[in-house]
DNA sequence: ATGCATGAGAA
DNA sequence: TCTCATGCATA
């Protein structure tokens, strides 16, 4: 853990190039955290499981019924399918000796633990292999997950620490906990043939409330903040075990993408590379520009109001998850929306690639990571007042 | 794996 | 209007 006042682990803006966030070490309190960001790395070892990637099958035009969606997966299809014996855990140790789910809630295929997630979901469980897969993770908002985070109320679901006598004052796991949990999460899944679209999809048979190969992927790699990942924890964790233990898990992956999620969605705009340095650039100088500073940049860069104002709002985003974890006052130093991030009195140099550069990351950062990090091309005429600002 | 987008809820 | 959680789309 650093200390918020002990020198300034990390670049103010540990702004990372997008690959690979090397996160500085260490834990933090994750009980004060908030909404804040692992200060950890997920490094995977080297080996960045490419199986992740190559399995992810974008949702195919379902086949009314189950199966062979995808074959690419070891997932028992009709064949016993050793699982794998997890090979000697690279880095993670011993990974998974012991399920830490609270009861010894042995998992029985078709047993559905009686789950700390009530709703339509335990009824849409299993049971009826081949369908009712997913209905339940149409639920908009089942409440089963809602209480998760905060109310933590019923969910005995998380004491997962397993032995961690815990007091009542519940789930809030250790950061380490929660980065060892990732690590095991996604070693076990691929050693299980599961595709992160697949947890994603199981989560909503099994708990009513999907979520996307996106989160799970952010979830594996600690890029969600602290509260969300507590949050997801004990649903991860108990697919995890159900994974483990079911021979049916299949069947919760295969859901009949009930995804009709057919809602007009705007086009992704594509950002060119020169013209994400410029916004690069004016980020560093405000964070948070005001409405006529995002339209003068708009217009500067030709690109949507909208477009520039999404875009510094998820640069804010990002650049949280790569802060401290403190979301107390440090943020006002760091985050100084009315001035340039860096923090006064520290000529903190910005890279050519346009990140801050704060003392830190230890971490090795290849010259050329990404060609969004080359040096923002301050384009001429571009003009903004906020030099007074 | 991550960039851009959406929507709910908070301020 | 912003933050936060989340996801579609894409690299």
């Amino acid at each position: 853990m650093f200390s918020p006042d002990g020198g300034l682990p990390a670049a103010p803006f540990g702004l990372l190039p997008d690959g690979g966030p090397p996160f500085p070490r260490g834990g933090y309190d994750g009980a004060a955290a908030q909404q804040l960001f692992f200060p950890f790395a997920s490094e995977p070892d080297g080996a960045r499981d490419a199986a992740t990637a190559r399995a992810w099958l974008p949702p195919p035009a379902v086949p009314p019924a189950k199966a062979e969606a995808r074959p690419a997966r070891p997932c028992r299809q009709g064949s016993p399918e050793p699982r794998a014996a997890p090979p000697a855990t690279p880095c993670c140790g011993p990974a998974w000796a012991a399920p830490p789910w609270p009861g010894p809630a042995p998992p029985a295929a078709t047993a559905v633990p009686g789950p700390p997630f009530p709703g339509p979901a335990a009824a849409a469980f299993p049971a009826a292999p081949g369908h009712a897969l997913c209905p339940a993770a149409l639920q908009p908002s089942s409440g089963g997950l809602a209480n998760l985070g905060s109310s933590g109320s019923s969910s005995g679901a998380a004491s997962e620490g397993g032995h961690s006598s815990d007091s009542g004052d519940e789930d809030a796991p250790t950061s380490e906990e929660l980065e060892q949990f990732a690590k095991d999460l996604k070693h076990k899944r691929i050693m299980l043939g599961f595709t992160q679209a697949d947890v994603g999809l199981a989560l909503g048979t099994l708990y009513g409330k999907m979520f996307s190969q996106t989160t799970i992927c952010r979830f594996e790699a600690l890029q969600l903040s602290f509260k969300n990942m507590c949050k997801l924890k004990p649903l991860l964790q108990r697919w995890l075990n159900e994974a483990e233990n079911t021979d049916n898990m299949q069947e919760m992956c295969n859901a009949e993408q009930v995804l009709a999620q057919a809602r007009k969605r705007k086009r992704r705009t594509s950002i060119e590379t020169n013209v994400k340095g410029t916004l690069e650039s004016f980020f560093r100088k405000c964070v948070k520009p005001s409405p006529q500073e995002i339209s003068q940049i708009a217009e500067d860069l030709n690109l949507d109001k909208d477009v520039v104002r999404v875009w510094f709002c998820n640069r804010r985003q990002k650049g949280k998850r790569l802060l401290l974890p403190f979301g107390n006052e440090s943020e006002g130093v760091m985050y100084d929306m009315n001035q340039s991030l860096v923090p006064p009195g520290l000529p903190i140099p910005v890279t050519s690639q346009g990140y801050s550069l704060a003392p830190s990351p230890p971490v090795y950062m290849p010259p050329f990571h990404k060609a969004e990090m080359f040096p923002p091309p301050l384009q001429p005429g571009i003009s903004m007042n906020n030099s007074s600002h």
